[in-house]
DNA sequence: AATAAGTAGTTGCATGTGCAATTATTCCAT
DNA sequence: ATGGAATAATTGCACATGCAACTACTTATT
């Protein structure tokens, strides 16, 4: 009897008709969106989109400084390709790497005064991309269930 | 007076936190849940989610043919990627490119039935990380506000 | 009809990114 | 204390993908 009940709570149900549209529009809108916003900043001269996501996350951090490897899950970026995004950073100035006098493993990024510029330079035209092709298109309500939607997603990814 | 209102109504407004937090977490989530998928899709011996989202636009267009600019539209890639990805695709024989008699530049990419057979074994593992990552985290009333969102936002990808 | 402009698809090149292996360091069990 | 396992970051390699230039063909203009 047990043995029945776990075989059904761990059976995969497929997604219905209405999660598959989401899932879908989900996958293809942020792909155009992506895309869209990085060429506005590229256009306005400003640094790439990925640029911003790792700066942004320094900028917000305490000292605005943090380990690689936090960078690297923050990002969603693998251990390989951080090393080298954060090595075109540094090189542009933007941040720069301290060692850690606490665990000599590893490095702490840190933005530079330089990175804050960049950040500053790119926020309006970030904003704008943010406002005029995702945000104008969602009310109070709707952004509220969106995040908290992707908020329970998010919060289980190795749930099976 | 005109001009004025021209103005204002071309400024750029800056997102609210509430959207800022919805889009951020929108590019966290996908970067996340497409990791564990396509991870979950090539563990179980299938093709990868890219392949999988050209062959499934395929399968479902009339007389499971697109034209390869078509494909290249739906999927969100440059001319050139899908060129490629194309010929990855009719190396392993999911597809063959068939010239167009009322259009000599261009070619119909058409799924074969080896590449039919393809989608439906990788289907009930994609199934299954759509709704263990994503659906199993959303209501209906969710999945349809959300999906009502994102269309919204597809349908003016070029407004400014 | 002839020519120019536009479009479909491909290719060379540069860049981005992941995996596996490597080095340096730290943590843990005894 | 010491040897083995784990962790942080980097590097070599392979592969994916966009842009610009190119070829072949179609459409529009005259």
């Amino acid at each position: 009897m047990q043995l029945l009940i776990v075989r059904i709570e761990s059976m995969n149900i497929k997604p219905d008709e209405l999660h598959l549209n989401a899932w879908r529009l989900f996958i293809t809108t942020h792909a155009t969106l992506i895309d869209a916003i990085d060429r506005e900043l590229v256009a306005a001269g400003c640094i790439p989109l990925h640029w911003y996501d790792v700066l942004v996350e320094l900028v917000e951090a305490s000292d605005h400084r943090l380990r690689l490897y936090e960078l690297a899950d923050k990002v969603v970026l693998s251990r390989s390709g951080l090393t080298r995004l954060v090595d075109k950073l540094e090189n542009a100035g933007l941040l720069k790497r301290e060692p850690n006098p606490e665990d000599r493993r590893g490095y702490y990024a840190v933005l530079t005064e330089a990175g804050h510029d960049a950040l500053r330079k790119a926020w309006p035209i970030y904003a704008a991309g943010i406002q005029n092709h995702f945000a104008v298109n969602l009310t109070n309500t709707e952004a509220q269930v969106f995040s908290t939607a992707l908020q329970k997603i998010l919060k289980l990814p190795d749930d099976v």
